[in-house]
DNA sequence: TATGAATGAGATTTCATTCAT
DNA sequence: AATGAATGAAATCTCATTCAT
């Protein structure tokens, strides 16, 4: 069995998504791909609508989509709530962004982690990989893949709408995992890939609910969900 | 590799929570001292209450524990808001009642089903028998598993702390399950049952988000998943 | 100084104000002036009506006009609020008798004792014996002097109709005592007695805010009452 | 006997309690260290919660502890009631510092009255100011004594808190007044001034109940409650 | 004669949102 | 760029009242 692979630590870049109406309408993912990255500081505009995404983000992952006060986000940015109207013109609003901000991170960082992969790298060693890259998002300090795994559910459609863009463009990543591993006969025959796959899926994201640093380390949360999964999916002569 | 093992169909009756301080305050269980259970028609107000209570788990489910709101419950329920404080004194008591009601429901469901295994069953024939339960009882009608696997996570301590008894005990059933799997060497080497258990039953957990009859029948998706657990965390002998 | 004239202990026997729309209007102070006074049991159903305004009265006087609800006037009574409907048509008829009755007995009880003043009493001696019964009526266990000297100025005018009339031929009453007192000459002279007599009736209803049987006798209070207004009011050469 | 003393016009200065919890919590007494108490003009803000007090106690007065409600309040000081919520945390906090404000002004407006009397006054002469400043008190288009005075008795304990401070200190106050004339031998013999304060008291608190500046001029009330209070308790002696 | 079950109206309270500054 | 002051809409909860029994 092959040793688990690892995601490239290196962070992706958030192509951050911009909030049209109001004020600053400022990007912060801007400029992208010019030669030099243009490290400029950030103005005191875009560090404070950068907290108050950050703070929607924890507090919606703590207190769900219709218990998260923009009282407690301004709080925890440190602003009075009418601050928030200067950068998204609705609560509504605020939450899109988080949410589609949340899942774009996510599948720009398992998509990163699978592009750096080696080339000999099998279905399954890719597997390994988005499993990895998935888990350590989920972990990572900024809340936002937590706030968008715990909510999703329970938001109304109209907020999703940007959100499912890119839910589905993360889901195909996924589906196609999946299908390359039926595709090099790396699946274990019977095993229905529509359903291994969101099956798979729950013991990642489910780890959103229980794991915590203090409980264990995340290497070895990773280790062990590669582990199950390989076991519980790959065809029976190991690869 | 034995067949997965299905749950008894046989529905295991919910000592369902009294409510103390309102009105009804009838128990359910008591029967009084006859010998024979009289089955006994459940009278109007009984009725009432237990259409309250699903109705609750059910807008609980879908709008989260700050999303519920009294007028869907009573609405859903086919009586007006205020009619809920006749049986409950508070929102909150209600929401009490069935996150302890579901969890209690779910632990009694997968225990008799366990109860009912047939002697020779090996830790991971249990462990498949668990399976089947917990997804079973997920999938059924009734909200109410539902609604405490999507909320617990969000709901204030004050309103857990007869429910966090109740999962406690459910957590020690599945934990068993893996600390017998380990002594019985069936578990995999090398695996670390104190993650797996919880990799596990996020697998099952999730499919709450996911899963809808439309999609697939709920016995290929206990199928799928056994056969995923199974093999995922099986020591490799048996297979 | 003469010494302070005592009310004769002979209750007076009160005029319940009868409720007209509902159920029972059995009257209770019914026959009145027959010669034999039949002295009937009084049915279950009047004892029951007859407690709960007691009860009404007492809650009254605890809560206020506003304060007051009926299920804490049942409670007291030993019954479930919608009971109070089947001796009243609403919650304001009943504070209405509630009121009414208070004003009535009160003056009853000190027209009686007036009454019975000896032939020779002077205006004073018969003010003393207004403030003895006035003060007692009120410090009696029954609550609906009380009730009623703690609420008339918070009662819509609705309420008041028939308690008004009742308190009007009270104050008749009183005024008379003062301009028997000012015709007689034993009355201070430059002592206006139209505000004397407010000022006064204020030493006894006040009364009912602080006196408690814990606190002092009530014949100490009387006596104490009667010293200051009979000094208070009286002409400088002593009756 | 000499004349009625006169409370001085001047208007205590309210040592107004503090809002804790809620946003502009500004202290009006504060005056931060200027020698010169700077009379800066009050903010809007403060205006507004000046606006609210006043209204509370008028609403309170008329309609009593349960009979008051908010939007009367809002109505009364011109804004929408959950402005309430800005300037108090809740209806009892408001009603809580009406009360204790109404005590505290009456207390301070007597203290100030007896402070301001000239050496040479006796026990009684003091009386004499302290029933002028109580009743005129009152009678201030202030609603304040008043409405303390109607609802105390109906008042949740938890809401006295304070309040029972003030009160103890302003019954303090009338007690110094008649231990001070039994001990200069001006009350008369044999009469228990324990007794006597608090009916002497009902005179004054009574007349909320009945006095208008319709019906008499409060001078006059003034002037007949002291004669009659004199009279009353006085020894026989000076007059 | 009274209660159990429920409702309609209305109260307090919360909160997103506005707007002048 | 952000806040203080306030509002409108809606939520929970209370309570008098109804009605079948």
């Amino acid at each position: 069995m092959p040793a688990p692979k690892s995601v490239p630590s290196k962070t992706v870049p958030s192509k951050t998504v911009p909030a049209k109406e109001t004020g600053p309408a400022k990007e912060t993912g801007a400029a992208k791909e010019t030669g030099a990255p243009k490290k400029t500081e950030p103005t005191k505009s875009e560090r404070t609508r950068e907290r108050l995404l950050l703070a929607a983000a924890t507090t919606l992952s703590r207190l769900g989509y219709a218990g998260m006060r923009l009282v407690d986000v301004a709080e925890e940015a440190g602003v009075q709530a009418p601050a928030i109207y200067y950068y998204w013109p609705s609560r509504e609003q605020l939450i899109e962004e988080v949410v589609t901000v949340g899942t774009a991170r996510l599948r720009e960082y398992v998509e990163a982690a699978l592009a750096a992969a080696p080339p000999g790298a099998t279905a399954l060693d890719r597997l390994d990989i988005a499993i990895d890259a998935h888990l350590r998002q989920l972990a990572s300090e900024s809340a936002f893949a937590h706030a968008v795994i715990r909510n999703v559910s329970q938001l109304p459609p109209a907020i999703r709408s940007r959100q499912v863009v890119e839910e589905r463009a993360y889901a195909a990543i996924w589906r196609r995992l999946f299908t390359d591993a039926v595709a090099s006969a790396e699946l274990r025959p019977g095993l229905n890939p529509e359903l291994a796959q969101p099956l798979i899926i729950g013991i990642l994201n489910w780890a959103a609910e229980w794991w915590s640093p203090e409980r264990s380390s995340i290497d070895e949360v990773v280790a062990t969900a590669q582990s199950i999964v390989r076991h519980g999916v790959a065809a029976d002569g190991p690869h």
